[in-house]
Parts: structure tokens; C-alpha cells; sequence
DNA sequence: AGAGTGTTTGACAACATGGTCAAACAATAC
DNA sequence: GTATTGTTTGACCATGTTGTCAAACACTCT
């Protein structure tokens, strides 16, 4: 058994002390670009600086190495999305939500891009999580549902199936990041600054979602 | 040489004529389930019911073969989308779009999940197809972009970027798709009864995109 | 200094996988 | 029939990759 969690004694310089920390940021990242199986452990080990042996000493094998930053990601990933809860107006609380999720993916790429890819394999525990959270009181995914409902007994918004609403506002926030290569070929402005493009994405994602695309008259006689 | 593309002489029997054809089909269905480097020769062999070496006699490498079956994929999920430009009212438009698009999806559930990896992995074709498709008149792409145009210029819909608009309406609609493992733990109706969930989601998308969440009163005071 | 513990290193084994080859096997043409 | 051409087969090789190991190393404690 290594006992390499305490760092009691033993303890090398401080640069050597996080050998583990580093593979798990150099797994991370090739996983991320490579995937499970395009990833090689050569690879990893060259990204952190190491020697490969050692990979097997701290994580037994690539398995348990995959699976071990595949958890850590998910639950960071998961986490990242808890945000103070935001009431009044559902106008504010769709803005807001999209605000938030939009600048989360952002920060995650990788990460994000690695979820869909398992999920894409069928991986079931994004699933998992997310149906926790569905029942879960104060998950932000709990609050906008409930948000969903408020509104829409208020007559602030027209009735909605939420699971669908949900999943279209996810699906317009995310989609776009992890199409990215694509997206930039077709629009200038996400090549030329991203960031401006980011938020006329947030920008458009409001106004469609929330005020649709009838002008007011087509509206009026619908 | 091989001249096997000419059946002109040496034609076996019916069953055996088609070995490339076969090997074409098991290496679609074998990359799309495990990815370029998920896929094992021997299992694409095994699918298609040949010995391994006639992977090689057939297509030179793993490279090779991956290549043709991916030109030949994105070429007809591309082709998939061709349909009888549809004009009238911007909503009957939108309608007709999402139907197709949608339908298309459904149908070729292999290749878009394998188009998304790749664009995800940073291939450029479809983003070069895509591009080209947008310059090109008659396009399903440039007739959508040109009844927004015009929609907007009627003031049948409020003005928007019609880029991003494209996106949204692509994203709401692929998204789900690629995700289907993690959307049928979290969607019972699409467990249960996924035509019925696909038919719902349309109709989603289309009220959500071309109504907007907000009540009239809501919109009356914007 | 010497023992003990955890870490790092280099060399190696085991295996899977892609790729090659020459010989066997049709099928047709002469 | 025999020759020719294209196809299929089984055995084989070369390589890359994961995983193992024992020995070297550093560090602390007594």
C-alpha cells in the first residue's frame, strides 16, 4: 500500500509532493483532447513532466486513472453550476440562467466537451447526477424548473412542457462550444473575438427563447 | 491494381460481389459505436463476416478506410437535407425546416453522432461543406437564410442575426439527438415512447423559437 | 551512521493491433 | 483442359502500448 495521501514524512520538495496533482491535470487535458482511447499514457506522462511508470504507481491502471479524473471532472463540472438563487422576473431569472451557464461552459471546454462525449458513449452518470438534481430542493436545476412553473401559473410566460424548455436552453447554450471548430468557420465574429460573440450569443439566446420570433402583430392574430 | 470496382470478369456469386460493400457498411456502424480509435479492425472484419486481410486488400489501411467511409457519410447526411424549398408564410418555413431537419436527424442517427465527434475533434469538412453550401444557391442552408432574410424585411419576425438564429434552430435540434442516453434518464416520455417524444420536441421548438416563452401582456409592455 | 519508508527510475515482459505475404482458391477467357 | 486474373485465406512480422519489477534514490527518524 502507497501512503503517499499523508504527505507525514518523506516529503520531497514541494515540486515533487505534487506528482499526483499533475498527472491528474495532464489526464485531464489529453483525455479531454484525445479521449479514452486516442490517449496515451506516454503522452500523459510527458504532459506532467514524469515518467510513466510513475502513473501506475499513484493510479493502478489507465482504467482507474480515466475513471478516477473522469469522477473528479464530472463532480467539478456538476458543482460549477450551483449559483445564488435569483427570483423576480422570469425574464431575469431565463437571463440569468443563461448567463451563468453560458460563462460556466466557457470556462470548462474541456470539461464540457468531454461530458458530451461520454454521454454520447452512454455513460449514465451525468444522467444520475442530473436526475438527483431534478429532486434535489435547491439545485439550480430544481430552482429553474420551479421558476419555470411560477412563471407560467403567474401568466408571466405561456404554458411549456419544462423538460423541453430545459433542454432547449441547454441545448442552445451548449451545442455551440462543442461544435466550436465548425462554428468559427461559418461565423466571422467567433473567430475574429470570441468573446463579443459569446455574448451576442447570450444576447440571442435571450431574445428568441424569451420573446420568440413573431413580430408582434403575427403574434396578435395566432 | 485491383479492378475489383469492375465486376467485368471474376464476379463470384452475389453474396461475395458485395465484400466491399459489406466491410463499408460494418465500418460505418463499427465507428460511429467506438470512434476512429475505439474501432478495432477484427470487429469491423467480424461485422461484416470477412477475414481481416481483405480490410487491407479492399482499403490499404485503417486510415484509408476510415477516410472513404467518412467522405461517403458526411457526403450523403449532407445530401439528406436536400428538400423542395417550401415558401409561404415564414412560420409554415420554419415548420417545414424543423420537420426535415429533425426527421433527417432521426434517420441517420450514426452519422450525426460520428459528424458531431469529428467536428468536435476539429475536422474541418463539414465546416468547408457547410460554407460552400451557404454561398450556394438552392441550398437547404441558403433558401433558410434567405426566407429569414426576406421574413424580416416583411416584418413578418422581429429582426435577428440570421447566423445565430441558424444555430439555435440547429442546436435545439441535433442537440437532443447526440445526448439521447442522458435525455431518456431525465425525459420519460422518451424512454417510453420515443416517436411521440421526437414529435413533441418538434412541436417545442417550433412554438418556443417562433412564439417565444412570454404571454402577449408580457410582450405588450417590452 | 543506519534503518525504514515512500518515491523515482530504467529495463523488461506480455499483449494487442495494424499491416504483409505467399500460397490456395474461384471464375472466366482461350 | 490450361492460363490468366482477381479474390480469399492462414500464417507471419513489426510495432506500439500497457503493465510489472527490482534496484536506485531521497528523506526522516532514532
Amino acid at each position: 500500500m502507497t501512503t503517499h495521501e499523508t504527505g507525514s514524512h518523506a516529503a520531497p520538495d514541494s515540486e515533487a509532493a505534487d506528482t499526483e496533482a499533475r498527472i491528474f491535470e495532464a489526464a485531464l487535458r489529453v483525455f479531454a483532447r484525445k479521449g479514452k482511447d486516442g490517449a496515451r499514457l506516454q503522452e500523459i506522462a510527458d504532459e506532467a513532466g514524469i515518467h510513466r511508470p510513475l502513473l501506475h504507481y499513484y493510479f493502478r491502471t489507465k482504467q482507474k486513472l480515466y475513471e478516477a479524473v473522469a469522477a473528479h471532472m464530472f463532480g467539478q463540472f456538476l458543482d460549477s453550476f450551483d449559483a445564488p438563487s435569483h427570483d423576480g422576473p422570469f425574464a431575469d431569472v431565463l437571463r440569468a440562467f443563461i448567463d451563468h451557464y453560458v460563462d460556466n461552459i466557457r470556462e470548462h471546454q474541456n470539461m464540457a466537451k468531454w461530458m458530451v462525449a461520454e454521454n454520447m458513449a452512454g455513460n449514465p452518470f451525468l444522467g444520475e447526477r442530473l436526475a438527483a438534481a431534478f429532486e434535489t430542493e435547491g439545485s439550480p436545476q430544481r430552482h429553474m424548473e420551479e421558476a419555470i412553473l411560477r412563471a407560467t401559473e403567474r401568466g408571466e410566460i405561456r404554458p411549456v412542457n419544462q423538460k423541453q424548455l430545459m433542454l432547449t436552453i441547454v441545448s442552445a447554450c451548449v451545442f455551440f462550444f462543442i461544435q466550436l471548430p465548425t462554428v468559427k468557420m461559418l461565423n466571422p465574429l467567433a473567430r475574429d473575438d470570441f468573446d463579443a460573440f459569446v455574448e451576442a450569443r447570450k444576447e440571442h439566446v435571450f431574445e428568441v427563447i424569451y420573446y420568440g420570433l413573431a413580430s408582434r402583430e403575427e403574434v396578435a392574430d395566432a
